[in-house]
Parts: C-alpha cells; sequence; structure tokens
DNA sequence: AAGGATATGTAATGTCATAACATTCAAGCC
DNA sequence: GGCTTGAATGTTATGACATTACATATCCTT
C-alpha cells in the first residue's frame, strides 16, 4: 500500500476529505492556521505528494482540489469529473469508451498522452432550478 | 455571421493568430504595448469575447489561450485539444462518440452541463523522443 | 440633442503558485 | 555514540494569473 502520510500531509488530507466542495491550496492554508500552518508551499508541498499518491485530485478549472472520492481503486485510468458551480459537488467517474475513443485519436496522430484532464462544469440534480 | 470586431478583440486576435502556441493574456498584453494596450483588464475584456464568439478557446490547464483552429466550423460541439508540452503546438478535435457517451452520463445523473473541458497534454508526434 | 448601451482607460487589489535558502528530522552506517 | 544522507519542513520573497471599481469615450437610436 501507500506509504503513511507525514504531518502536514496528513493535515491536508483531513481539510480536504471533510470538505464539501474543492478548496484552493489558499482556503486549505486558511483552514490550517491553527495547526501551525503559515505559508503557501507547505500546502502546495503536501498537495504534490497527495495527487502523486492518488489520494487528491486537481480540478484545473477551478484551480482547486479534491479528496479521491475512490482512492485506491482508479489508480491509472482515465478519470471524468462533473463540477456544479452552485453548490460545488463534484462527482468522479471513468468511461471506458471514452478513453478508447482518446487513445485512438492519440494514437492515429502519434501523440503521446501524458496526463488527460475531463471535467464537466453545470449544475447537479439537486441544484438545476435553483441556478 | 458574427459582428465585426472591435479594436482591441482585432488586436489580440491578431497576435493569437500568429502565435505558433498558447499564450497567457500577459503575453498578449506585453506584444501590444506598442499598440496602445497597457492593462490586463483589455486584453481579458477582447478575449471574453472572442471566446463567446467562438474565435478563441482558453486552455484551463495551461491558463492560456488559442485562436480557434476551425472558425464558425463547430459552434456548439465539443471540443478536445491535444497540447504538446514541448513545442506548445496544439490541436483540436471533436468526437461524437466521446460526446454521446458524456452526455449519456449527464443525463443519468440528471445533471446539466454548461461547458465541457477536455485537454489531453503530453508529447505531439515529432517531439517524441526530443523530451 | 438626449438617452442608453457598449467599449475603453486606469489604478488598485485579489487570487494562485513557485524560487531560493535555511533548518529539522529520521534512518542507516562507522 | 557520532556521522552521513535524503526527505520533510519552515520562512521570506517574488512571480503569474485574474477581477473590482470607477471614470470616460463612442456609437446607435429616438
Ligand atoms: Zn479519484
Ligand atoms: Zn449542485
Ligand atoms: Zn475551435
Ligand atoms: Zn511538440
Amino acid at each position: 500500500m501507500s506509504a503513511d502520510l507525514t504531518r502536514n500531509q496528513t493535515l491536508v488530507m483531513k481539510t480536504l476529505s471533510g470538505a464539501e466542495a474543492p478548496l484552493s491550496a489558499y482556503t486549505i492554508l486558511d483552514r490550517l492556521r491553527d495547526d501551525g500552518l503559515r505559508a503557501p508551499l507547505q500546502v502546495y508541498r503536501a498537495l504534490d505528494k497527495l495527487t502523486e499518491m492518488g489520494l487528491v485530485h486537481r480540478l484545473e478549472s477551478l484551480n482547486a482540489f479534491v479528496a479521491c472520492a475512490h482512492p485506491n481503486c482508479h489508480q491509472q485510468e482515465l478519470i471524468a469529473f462533473a463540477i456544479c458551480e452552485t453548490c460545488g459537488k463534484v462527482e468522479e467517474f471513468s468511461d471506458e469508451v471514452v478513453k478508447d475513443r482518446l487513445d485512438g485519436w492519440t494514437r492515429a496522430h502519434s501523440f503521446r498522452p501524458a496526463k488527460t484532464t475531463i471535467e464537466i462544469r453545470g449544475n447537479c440534480g439537486g441544484c438545476v432550478g435553483k441556478a
């Protein structure tokens, strides 16, 4: 399994796990002032490691981070995110057909993919109508 | 067709059209100093309009902008980007199957999508090996 | 000419992320 | 124990991306 987390990584992980919506690095920092964190870099370093371990995802269209909803389940597959712009809730899912189609395109174009981002922004079922 | 562009929109559009790779708003600003632009907002406002018109795309994973490769061709469809991290070249493409699969997921989950981002980062055929 | 909508100019500020350097900590070896 | 070494941490400063707020100008319609 994955190695134990360090102190700062544990603090950041707990903050993200307890959050209802994605958090920016600076929001995480604010919530951890009382635990001794003072500088952005302390949070960014923890986020980097947690992301490497697959415990946290970065949402590119939000410049924010979420705890993985299925830790240790989708180590290497393609993940898509549905992000509600009203309540902030994020759903993760994978789709083999989407993956195959994108893989097909990259192969056909001799493109070597390193990281793929799929983010759908909109409103979740509970928020449609309220927005 | 689309309305004529304003002065600032024209300047920004020309800069992006002539670029080999995505440009950040501040890079665009730097290239337009001699044309009288002084503040980021002048560029951001033009980019907003150009994006609305479909002439420019924002790359979320890069915080940068590119001229559309197929203006007036894909007004409303889902667009995917393959971005070379070595040479910066960006390829746009659409895939109906990917669109259908993502639409299927959102319908099944009562999610109302507003904007979908698909960005594949990696290395293009010409750059594989050099990186 | 008057009014309203759109576009522009400018300064200040807010938000996100990293560089550079010093210090501390834990583990393995002599 | 005392040493080395690599990882993690702490701190300051800076860089990069984006928006708020307000003033002014321009264009189009009446
Ligand atoms: Zn996940
Ligand atoms: Zn919602
Ligand atoms: Zn396009
Ligand atoms: Zn390339």
